[in-house]
Order: structure tokens, then sequence, then C-alpha cells
DNA sequence: GCCGTTTTCGGCCCGACTGTTTTCAGTCG
């Protein structure tokens, strides 16, 4: 019986291999340790299993792995353990891997720890850290003091609150606030948003503001002043640090309008985009920092025995935009949102980067609820159809389609629903002929239709021919293995009305993971059926998830990205639909909704 | 231990901060 191991698990091992290798002798390991590191990264960051991978025997296709930790892995999915990891873990306690997880603690900090306070099983580790360092037990230990103390028990704290990630649209809106603030002040000539809101990442650590300004002190006097916060953290020369009344952390950095493209462009990241940048650049004898970049000589071979030689160094070369910055590498700018290393380094060096669909492109929103009295199972929407074609009108949509839940199923007999059904299917008709239609919006009678723990459509097979087309969703039974919830979704998406899945992963973010499904399987019908994967831009779900969006475009799967809005306000959501369609490398040729009325009807409303 | 438009051998990203030290080790992004 083979045990599945997930990536995080198989991570963590990798990371516990280079956090052993760092006690039994860093210098030594030196590379071990690092290419353990980058392995775990490699997969922790992958798109897909890599169990899958394995039973496919395509593991060593991950970037990061070599032989070596091939025929580890290959051990640890045949046996369950690698003999050489019990190795290098001989003598190291456990508890050492346990007191990892708090910030601020390291491998030598961990060991030291266990070793002097005598903690070594993995159980109640860092409860019994912290009853030590209550007891002032740990200020005697040597290298450790009263405000190491401190600072550990902080780090525990942060570990115990494990504080949820900010929800794009929420992180978005705080970031603009702080923006618009810090613009009031005339020594901020441009302000942005760093890290991985700038790369519009789906939830978002800190958020990080950049400011370019040749008065720094002046700036951060000002910033000082910003009304919405509970306290400042710190403030120096060129950085400062608050708290949000909200309970974010908001990170200031300032550089002269001079190098603020090479402190945009450090700052954005990700981390493992600037490393591979970072490498590129020292090939061709240059090295990178948040100041701008600096020619390198390479120095002479290392002598035996001797220190560490500095590399030689130029002067340094500022950049005020990102533009120039790229361009002095012999690369072409590169969005934020591909900024990840999955391939965007080299598409720029080569100039093959993707036309990212924006949001001017969309053409309408295909996932809208309104309160037409449909007499749903979920909930129903807040405004009026007339209210939201005015609303899509202002968005400057072409079309929009009406997709209330369907009539619960328990309350209504088959004949009532069909009543709901053929009313609404006649409203909307009304509404197209009405004199809101002097708009020219184009209403679309669809339904957002449950998918049953059978993969059955939640209304009479009847019915459909009072749709145009429907999306259907999974609302219900998330629990499933995956073979079971693949053929569930199949099922439902053979219906010929059916060709939008919605929101496909079922993910809520910061709440529920998405359910397990074989993807590759639904994107390969999706594709030959004419089907369609949403991209729902609705705050905590964003799903597809980026790295899907990715996958199904490489299949030649079109998506749609919409609101599921529920009053018309939230059919500003879009952007981030959006965002996470370029996270995915989507051109709006893979956009269905970027096409006209008459294109997109053909995909919709053919059966 | 990994990797290749300078290499299949000889390299391997950069800088800041912090706390404990009197010159540096550990951690982080």
């Amino acid at each position: 019986m083979e045990k599945s191991i997930s990536n995080k698990e198989i991570a963590d091992l990798l990371r516990k291999v280079a956090a052993a290798y760092t006690i039994k002798d860093e210098n030594k390991y030196k590379f071990q340790i690092i290419a353990y590191q980058r392995a775990a990264d490699s997969i922790e960051h992958s798109s897909s299993e890599v169990k899958d991978l394995w039973d496919e025997g395509k593991i060593s296709e991950m970037a990061g792995i070599g032989p070596s930790i091939e025929a580890h892995l290959d051990e640890l999915f045949k046996k369950g353990k690698v003999k050489h990891f019990q190795e290098i873990f001989k003598g190291l306690p456990e508890a050492m891997f346990e007191m990892l997880k708090i910030p601020g603690v390291g491998p030598k900090t961990a060991f030291k720890l266990c070793k002097k306070l005598k903690i070594y099983q993995k159980k109640g580790a860092i409860l019994k850290l912290e009853e030590a360092i209550k007891l002032g037990k740990v200020r005697d230990i040597e290298g450790f003091g009263e405000v190491s103390e401190e600072k550990i028990l902080k780090g525990i704290q942060e570990l115990a609150r494990k504080t949820e990630r900010i929800l794009l649209p929420i992180a978005s809106k705080i970031a603009l606030e702080v923006i618009n603030y810090l613009k009031e002040n005339k020594s901020v000539l441009r302000a942005d948003p760093l890290g991985s809101l700038r790369r519009q990442c789906s939830t978002i650590g800190d958020i990080d503001i950049a400011v370019a300004s040749d008065n720094p002190k002046q700036v951060i006097e000002h910033f000082k002043k910003f009304p919405n916060k509970v306290r400042m953290l710190e403030a120096g020369e060129r950085t400062a640090s608050l708290i949000h009344t909200r309970g974010y952390q908001i990170d200031l950095m300032i550089q002269p309008p001079s190098a603020y493209g090479a402190l945009l462009q450090h700052f954005t990241g990700s981390k493992h985009h600037n490393i591979k940048l970072r490498e590129i650049a020292l090939k061709k004898g240059y090295s990178l920092s948040e100041y701008g970049i600096r020619p390198v000589k390479k120095g002479e071979k290392l002598e035996i025995g001797s220190e560490k030689e500095e590399r030689p160094q130029g002067k340094l070369i500022e950049f005020a935009t990102e533009e120039e910055f790229y361009k002095f590498l012999g690369m072409d700018w590169i969005p934020p949102e591909l900024r990840e290393d999955t391939g965007e380094i080299e598409a720029s060096l080569s100039k093959t980067l993707p036309k990212l669909v924006e949001t001017k492109d969309i053409k309408g929103d295909l996932h809208l609820h309104s309160n037409f009295s449909i007499e749903p199972s979920h909930d129903i929407g807040e405004n009026s159809p007339e209210k939201i074609i005015q609303k899509a009108a202002s968005l400057g949509y072409e079309y929009v389609a009406f997709t209330e839940h369907n009539p619960s199923v328990s309350q209504h007999s088959i004949s009532q629903i069909l009543t709901l059904l053929r009313r609404k299917k006649e409203y909307i008709e009304q509404l197209n002929i009405s004199r809101i239609n002097n708009l020219s919006i184009k209403a679309i009678n669809s339904l957002e239709i449950d998918i049953k723990p059978d993969g059955s459509l939640a209304i009479p097979e009847e019915g459909f021919k009072f749709l145009d087309f429907a999306i259907v969703s999974v609302h219900s039974s998330f629990i499933m293995d995956k073979k079971r919830m693949t053929e569930r979704i199949l099922k439902a998406l053979s219906y010929p009305k059916a060709k939008i899945l919605g929101h496909p992963t079922g993910r809520k973010l910061n709440e529920r993971e998405a359910y397990e499904a074989d993807w590759e399987k639904i994107f390969q019908f999706c594709k030959q059926n004419n089907k369609f994967l949403e991209i729902s831009a609705y705050p905590d779900r964003l799903d597809l998830p980026d790295f899907l969006v990715k996958e199904a475009a490489k299949v030649g799967v079109k998506m749609v990205i919409s609101t599921d809005s529920h009053k018309v306000s939230q059919m500003d959501f879009m952007p981030f639909g959006v965002a996470v369609a370029r996270r995915g490398w989507a051109t709006k040729e893979v956009i269905l909704n970027s096409l006209p009325f008459e294109k997109i009807k053909k995909f919709l409303l053919n059966s």
C-alpha cells in the first residue's frame, strides 16, 4: 500500500535535511544545504504533485532535482523513508525541527536551545521552550540574552497567531488609501505597491509601499502622521513601518527618483525571480541589488586556506525605471504578475513574453446573481436585472448573463421549477426588447446549477430548454476521492447546456482547501467538448488558481473571467479575476469573454 | 547536490538587521 505524500511534506523533509547539514558542518555541506533548500522550494511551488510525477517517471524534469535527490525520493515513495536522511538526522533531536517553525529561529539556534535545555521530544517542544524562557533559563545560555529571550517569545506568539494572509482586494484597498495619503505630500514624487501585492498574488502578507523622493526625511515625517494607524513600529532614514488600524503591517521604502527602478524591481520580487535574475546577471559580469547594478570582476582563484575573497567592484549604475533595469540586462520588461521564476526570465531574454489579458479587454460578465425571484436554495442577488444592466453599461460591457442559483429542489415540485424557469426566460426576453435595451447590453438567460454528488444537475431535464446555457458548480459534498470527484464534474459538464464550470476547484481562501480532482483529465474534456472554466474574480475564491490557469491554457482550454456578483458593487471585482488570469500567463485569446457578443454566441448558445 | 549562450568541472544571489559580541554569526526577505 503506497502512502500518498504531499508536496508540502516532501518540501518539509528536504528542508529538514538542509537544517541537519547546517548543524553537522555548515562549511563542508554549504552547497548541499543550498541544493536541498532549492529542491524544497521547487517542490513546494510545483503546480503538479511530485507523487504523480514520480508515478510517471518525470521527477527529474523538476528544477533543482538531480540524480541524487531523485534517488532519495524514489526510496521515499517506495519505502516511506530514506536511509541516507535517517543517518543525517542521527544525533539531532526531533524537538529542534519543531523549533525551526518559530520565526527568527534557525537551525543553529534551535539546536543549541534543545541541547542546553535538554528538550528532545517533538511533542510539546515549543511549550517547554516557552516555559524555559519564562523561568529566565535561556538568557544564561552563551550567545543569548534577555533581548533574544523576548524575541523568541514574540516568535512563538506569532507562530500561534498564524495570522491569515490578506485577500487581494482588501490589500489593494488599504494600499491605495496609504498611497493616496502619501501623495498629499509634495516630496512624494511616485508611490507604488511592492511585493506580492504588486505581483497581484491572491493573498498578501505585508503591504509594502515604494516611494520616489529627494527628501526622504519629509516623507517619513508625513508617514508618521498617517491617521489610520495603531502605532508606528519604526522610522529610519529611508524606511519606516506602522500597524494599520485594520491590523496589517505597512512597510515604506524610499529611494531618490534616479534609483527608483532598482528599488521597485528588488522589492517586487519574487525571491525566486530575483535569485534567477542575479545568477544570470553575474554570468554577464554584473551584481544586482536594490540600489542598482554594479559591474564585478571575478576574483582570482582562491588560495587554499585563504579567507573569502572580495570581488573587485565597479561603480554602481542607477536606474530610474524598471524598464531600463531589465533592458540593461538585455531583457524585456516583465509584468510583475509573471515574476515567479516559472519561465518568464527565459521568455524575456528571448523576447517571447506573452501579451497578457487586461481588464479593458473584458466585454461582459457571465456570472451574475440578480434578485429575480427564482426561489433558489443558495443566496439570491440584491439588485434587479435592470440595475445590473445599467452597471454593465457603465463598465463598457456588451453583454451580461443572469445566472441565479437553480430553484431549490426540496422546496418545489418539478412543475413549479419549470414555471419559475419559464417565467425567468420570458422576463429576460422582455428585458432585451425593453427600453433598457437602448443601453445595448445583451442579456443572456442562464442559471448556476448545483452539481449533485452523483454528477447530475439540480433541475429537471425539461428545464434546460428554458436556458440559453448553464454554469454548473459544486456547492456540496466537497470531500470526495479524486476519481469520483472527477467523474462527478465530467458528468455534469456532459449536459449539452452546461458550458461553464463555476469556481472550478471550490477553494475558499483562508477557509477551505480545493477539492481533489484530476485537472488534466478535466482540461482535456473541456478542450474536446467546448466547455469552459471559470476564473472567479470573487475575492475569497479567485478560482481557478493561477497555476491551473496556466496549465489549462497550455492544453488549449478557454476560460471565462466572471465576478459571481450578488450585488452590483461586486461587479467591480473583475480586475482581480483578470489578475489571476495574468498570473496564469493568459492572453486575451484564451479568455472567452474578451470576445464580442456575436462571437461568444457560437461557443455558449449552440445547443 | 545541481547545473550549463563563458563550463560536464568549477562554480553556486545580495544586502539588511539584530543581538551579542568587540569583529561576527544567525536569520530573513
